[in-house]
DNA sequence: GTCAAGATTTGGAATAATTCTAATTATAAA
DNA sequence: TTTATAATTAGAATTATTCCAAATCTTGAC
């Protein structure tokens, strides 16, 4: 199951990084495996609760913070809402959909790329990360048929899988740090 | 002045994007121009306030808003923190210093980058942008040395302008989402 | 110049996200 | 078993951001 999973592999990685993989930690990066849909800490406490009834947001948080810097977990900060929490260790960026909210891993390699950055003497590279915004395939279709307001949860895309979405009547719903533009005369 | 500019090229930028460009959306864009240290939405608003003492933190965010909006200024978002506002548009990508918090613009042209990404069909792509973190020099040269406590307020570097640091005995001030990492046996 | 409609600002409240604290529990090493 | 340290917990506090209603401002029509 994925907390075996979450067992073989977490165990050698925090310890390596002086931390210690505790149940709770054992649970949430299952959670992350389980539904690899780059959930908010809050998401992430709502299910973990399911299991550990007496688990803590603080718990979480530390959880979530231990897992980053053992390197099994990556933070992704797409505006100014919750951070979201990527189990995907593979080399990829993702891609936020300014229409649905929905968060899609886009297999990229970015060796090369980091190759390419004329960094400044001394300074050194520990993280490389590439954020992509736009419109993912779904959302495209529905707008360019007319806009008709449409039942279903946005939500986020796991592994590029397009999602139902939630038209509003204007320009879907805004991420968070973008408040609705004026009419245009 | 930065203001005068501000004028200039904010107008059109603004209008053609559906908002007016109003005296205190000319102030925030002003104060963005003056100081290119990506600061975030409290700090414009500390900084706003020097010549409108009137303005309030809404219409700050309100100013920013339709600052990304137009096209004037991007998002940055980091880590679990405040975002921060980066008036540069140049294309360029961001280095996060995990040791002082510091923000430097690195030169760096994406769109042969954004070229190699093999994205789905039907996605568009509106927004790209790369994050980088690690040690910036001025930090790598004092963690080469050894850790003392040193006077001197952390900040953002400005267009990769080495800054001043406070190392406080372990390993830097913690960006936000990193807690406190145990000693190691 | 007046009026209406819509955009924007304001002050303050509310909500959401995250951090902090102190006490308790768990764990590992001696 | 004891001790030291890490981790968890419950809840409070702080920070970041959004929302609301009223007021103000701006623009276009008349």
């Amino acid at each position: 199951m994925n907390e075996d999973l979450a067992d073989l592999k977490g165990t050698e990685r925090m310890t390596n990084s002086g931390y210690r993989l505790t149940p709770q930690r054992r649970h949430v990066y299952g959670i992350l495996l389980q539904k690899k849909d780059h959930p908010t800490a809050n998401e992430v406490f709502l299910r973990a609760k399911q299991a550990l009834p007496d688990i803590s947001m603080a718990t979480v948080y530390n959880c979530l913070d231990a897992l980053v810097q053992s390197g099994l977990v990556t933070q992704v900060n797409l505006d100014r809402g919750a951070t979201h929490y990527c189990v995907n260790m593979e080399d990829h960026c993702h891609f936020h959909c300014d229409s649905c909210d929905g968060i899609f891993d886009v297999d990229y390699r970015s060796e090369w790329a980091k190759a390419q950055i004329p960094m400044p003497a001394g300074f050194s590279i520990t993280h490389f990360q590439v954020a992509l915004r736009g419109i993912c395939s779904a959302c495209a279709a529905h707008l360019n048929r007319s806009q008709v307001p449409r039942d279903g949860d946005p939500g986020r895309g796991e592994n590029g899988v397009a999602i139902p979405i939630k038209i509003v009547g204007k320009e879907g719903p805004l991420g968070k740090g973008k408040s609705a533009r004026p009419k245009q005369t």
